[in-house]
RNA sequence: GGGCUCGUAGAUCAGUGGCAGAUCGCUUCCUUCGCAAGGAAGAGGCCCCGGGUUCAAAUCCCGGCGAGUCCA
């Protein structure tokens, strides 16, 4: 096994005379150029040395603090990048958030394949990390959103250069090494008071040897040199406990902390102090925290206290803080009651940041992906607010974060805020609702409320233990929460997690085959080409055929596959599938066309052309539908096919009908004008700079170059086929809008003739409503209407009249009926063809004049009711269990009343005579 | 993407196979100079939709639609 260290001994610490100690805290190497120091500078091993005595020479903004990191970089040969999305999933679809600078740069350009948008390069990255929300406020230095300061070179070995989009070396170790010293200095931090200490990083499959960088006990920045990748036969054991070997490219990959370097800049007592003061000030005075000079100041000393301690997590602040009491000489609880409100609003602000950048970077509140995350953090803040008492709306103090941030869609954020705040009501009061039932239950019984019925409102209706006990308390019910709550709630998703992700196994012989020429990109509307079948394999249904060129479309970006045929002198095959499989096309024939031989492929003109229309429509009711809804929709899915499409796009709302009109009439417009629809070949880096992320609808291509497609004034990286001008079109009809998960939209929509089809039959459907209704078919809705009211007029007056009926029956009536007397009672046996309702109506009839009553009728079949008046011992199910039994069926119900039958009609008379021997049996018994 | 919960009167919800209910709101009347409150009477239901099981389904099963929630 091979050890890093001499990874870390650097020319330049030669050079410039730092020496390589140990630790004897921690047990770290590190490299100073102070002899006289022992430890690594870090905590605990060292204290915090800038609070209240700043370690910069001047103090800066967050703002100044960027432009100042920025700029120096500029000026050594970086270029400065603009900050990516904090939705990485925009880009890669590992991960959810923005965590890092280099997420932006990953996968594609570390791995070699995409050229990175400049080398070396400069940026500051806003970043979320959700892991430590908890931490929040509490700490002093916990962030929930942040932004991540960072030089980035690109390096490959000179004997791999033609293998990847960049070559040679750029600068690594050294060079990286003395910029950070050199910006150091320059802002007042003398190099003799720096240490580097050695810690090898991991993460995301890579790994390197890094250097944390350590001032005044703050670490300010770690500089990784990404140049390992997991390999079970790598040379190095790293600290995850997996093996890695050497990459042929190697990165340096920076992080400088923005929210640090501007704390030590100021050297307030907390982070939050110097990164958003204003916010802090106003959520101060909007809460009215009020603290006397003596309280101020002895906040002050505990966040400072705070500071020098070892708190990395929020639990650990706790046990710390009576550490803290007892050494100012305070009362733990009245620090407490101090401390916890400023808590809050250090954690308002923070979140109010990270929703800032969520919402201005367009991610929609849903309940899945990034969405739920955001609206995770937005629900949290809430009952922040609500517990420390902040009554600002929560969309104005997002704005406040927004503005400052400089997001120009602060109309959309406020919003989707506000949408938000109303829903979390919603169903808090729908659980408050709940909670209070369940309590008063649990009241009566005197028992306290049992941990599955806390999962249950936690997991289905989103109601936290914490409600559930203060609700509860009002109830006068009492909750156990027991102290593994969350995994008992993780318990329950563990099932059923298995999923059968089968590998696509690699052909071998695929991968000696040239990449199959894509003659579909030369010319769309071409649909005939001659080629050499290279390659056959059989399969289990049908032959996989290669060629050397093809002009059928495999299937992509949600457009299916082509058909047609591939015909030689001997033979015609179909072509009934197409895939890609890195670059070799297959198609999939019901015949052996031949290896060798060469072929003409005729592609189906009919269900290409249908395709086309539906993929550009597809372009053209997404442009249609961000003009409508605004610029945060964007593709969550897509699938067309020869009569539809469907169209999935984020959006907060659901959609009106109002604005499914407004969306069909643009997008038609846009048909009518007729605007050319063009591909274009494009430099990836180019085509972000001129059209930004938004390009990326239907996801991410890998390559140095991109196919741009533009159809009017909407441009998109795709793959698919498109018609010539938006005109070939013909006509869009959006055929339904349903709401496929919270915050997700799904337009299905039909194109050129498949538009008019379903137009069609659309209208079909009123023509025949309108013929059945015997009126014009604009007259429908209001007949139907008249007719609904009428029917259900007509269904209460038949009820009323069976009631009538069944009223003057027992009354009397026909003499049809047979009287038993049962001692005391007197039972009427009677034959009544009706339905069960007036059989029910009559026995109530005849119950109300203090008889039992004994009703059969042969209408659909056998039907029985017989009811009983209050203090007759005959138990009604009984009997008419008896009865049902007789015509091969069986009934039951409530002592007074029950109700029963059989298919066996013809068998009633009979039954009906036995009845009053029933009756008697059964009241014998 | 997966799990779970819910759809019953205008609103909030009871109703575990056998006559569709409660509270609030609404209408009318009584009481009052008037209002609030109180009293009385009444209106208001395709029990989300479609299949299935059953003598019988708001209730059980399957599918769909709609809403909510947790997890990745």
């Amino acid at each position: 096994m091979s050890d890093l260290e001499e990874a870390y001994r650097l020319d330049y610490f030669e050079e410039e005379g730092f020496v390589r100690r140990k630790c004897p805290e921690c047990g770290d190497h590190f490299w100073t150029l102070d002899d006289e120091r022992t430890t690594c500078g870090e905590p605990p091993c060292e204290d915090y040395a800038f609070i209240d005595d700043p370690g910069f020479d001047d103090e800066y903004s967050l703002e100044e603090m960027r432009e100042a990191f920025l700029s120096f970089f500029e000026e050594h040969g970086h270029e400065r990048i603009a900050p990516y999305p904090v939705a990485a999933n925009r880009w890669r679809d590992d991960v959810l958030l923005t965590q890092a600078s280099v997420y932006d740069f990953q996968p594609l350009v570390t791995s070699g394949e995409t050229p990175p948008p400049a080398n070396p390069l400069t940026i500051s990255q806003p970043c979320i990390r959700m892991q430590d929300i908890d931490n929040v406020g509490k700490t002093g230095r916990h962030t929930m959103a942040f932004e991540m300061m960072a030089h980035h070179a690109f390096n490959a070995k000179e004997e791999a250069d033609d293998e990847y989009a960049y070559s040679g070396e750029v600068y690594w170790k050294d060079q990286t090494v003395e910029y950070c010293l050199e910006l150091l200095a320059e802002m007042g931090a003398p190099r003799e008071e720096v240490t580097l200490i050695e810690d090898p990083w991991v993460g995301g499959g890579n790994a390197g040897p890094a250097f944390e960088v350590i001032y005044k006990g703050l670490e300010l920045a770690t500089l990784v040199f990404m140049s390992m990748e997991q390999d079970p036969d790598g040379d190095y054991l790293l600290k995850d406990g997996n093996r890695y070997s050497e990459m042929d490219t190697y990165i340096v990959d920076t992080g400088y902390g923005l929210e640090r370097w501007t704390w030590m800049s100021q050297g307030t007592p907390t982070v939050y102090e110097s990164v958003y003061p204003d916010m802090i000030e106003f959520l101060r005075d909007n809460a009215g925290l009020d603290y006397t000079d003596e309280e101020e100041s002895l906040i002050h000393d505990a966040s400072v206290l705070a500071g020098h301690m070892d708190i990395d997590e929020a639990e650990d602040m706790e046990t710390a803080r009576g550490e803290i009491a007892d050494r100012l000489a305070v009362d733990a609880d009245r620090l407490a009651e101090l401390m916890e409100p400023l808590e809050d609003i250090y954690a308002i602000a923070d979140h109010c940041r990270t929703l800032a950048y969520m919402l201005g970077d367009e991610i929609v509140p849903s309940n899945v992906g990034t969405g739920y995350l955001a609206r995770m953090v937005l629900r949290r803040t809430v009952r922040l607010c609500d517990e420390v008492g902040v009554d600002a709306p929560l969309d104005e103090l997002v704005d406040m974060q927004a503005e400052r941030l400089g997001y120009g869609n602060r109309d959309t954020v406020r919003e989707m805020v506000r949408t938000e705040v109303e829903k979390y009501q919603e169903t808090l009061d729908r659980g408050a609702r709940r909670v209070e039932q369940l309590a008063e239950e649990y009241a009566d019984r005197d028992e306290p409320i049992p941990a599955d019925e806390l999962v249950e409102l936690y997991d289905s209706h989103g109601i936290q233990p914490d409600m559930v006990r203060e609700i509860a308390a009002e109830q006068g019910a009492t909750v156990e929460v027991p102290d593994d709550f969350y995994s008992l709630v993780a318990g329950r998703h563990e099932a059923g997690q298995a999923f059968d992700d089968e590998r696509d196994q690699r052909d071998e012989r695929l991968t000696d085959l040239p990449e199959t020429e894509r003659l579909y990109y030369d010319d769309q509307s071409r649909t005939e080409f001659e080629a050499v079948v290279l390659d056959v394999f059989e399969r289990a249904e049908g032959y996989d055929v290669v060629l050397d060129q093809t002009m059928f479309y495999p299937e992509g970006g949600g457009q299916p596959a082509d058909h047609g045929t591939l015909s030689s002198d001997e033979a015609t095959v179909e072509v009934s599938d197409v895939q890609i499989r890195d670059g070799v096309v297959l198609h999939r024939t019901d015949d052996d066309p031949g290896k060798g031989e060469f072929v003409r492929g005729q592609v189906d003109v009919e269900r290409r052309r249908r395709h086309m229309r539906h993929h550009t429509a597809t372009h053209v009711v997404g442009h249609a539908a961000r003009q409508v809804l605004g610029e945060h929709v964007r593709q969550a899915g897509a699938q067309k096919s020869e009569t539809s499409a469907r169209l999935d796009v984020q959006h907060y709302q659901r959609v009106s009908r109002e604005e499914v009109r407004e969306i069909e009439m643009l997008a038609n417009e846009i048909v009518t004008s007729d605007a050319p629809v063009t591909q274009q070949w494009i430099d990836r880096h180019e085509a972000e700079g001129e059209h930004g992320f938004d390009i990326y609808q239907g996801g991410i291509p890998a390559g140095e170059q991109i196919r741009l497609i533009q159809a009017d004034e909407d441009v998109q990286a795709c793959g698919g086929t498109h018609v010539a001008s938006t005109g070939e079109v013909g006509a869009i009809k959006i055929l339904n809008t349903e709401r496929v998960q919270d915050g997700v939209e799904r337009f299905t929509f039909a194109a050129g003739d498949a538009a008019i089809r379903a137009t069609q039959e659309t209208e079909d459907a009123l023509y025949e409503a309108a013929e059945v209704l015997d009126v014009d078919p604009q007259e429908v809705p209001d007949t139907a209407r008249r007719f609904f009211e009428e029917w259900k007029e007509r269904g209460k007056r038949i009820e009323q009249l069976k009631e009538d009926l069944a009223a003057a029956r027992a009354a009397g009536g026909d003499d049809e009926g047979q009287e038993v007397g049962l001692g005391d009672a007197t039972a009427v046996v009677r034959r009544v063809d009706g339905d069960m309702d007036q059989l029910r109506a009559t026995a109530n009839a005849l119950v109300d004049e203090g008889k039992v009553a004994v009703l059969g009728s042969a209408e659909d079949g056998a039907q029985f009711v017989v009811a009983v008046p209050d203090g007759v011992g005959v138990d009604a199910g009984a009997v008419v269990g008896e009865l049902a039994q007789r015509v091969g069926g069986g009934g039951g119900g409530p002592p007074d009343f029950a109700q029963g039958g059989g298919p066996d009609a013809e068998k009633l008379d009979e039954a009906l005579e036995d009845a009053p021997d029933v009756l008697r049996q059964v009241q014998d018994a």
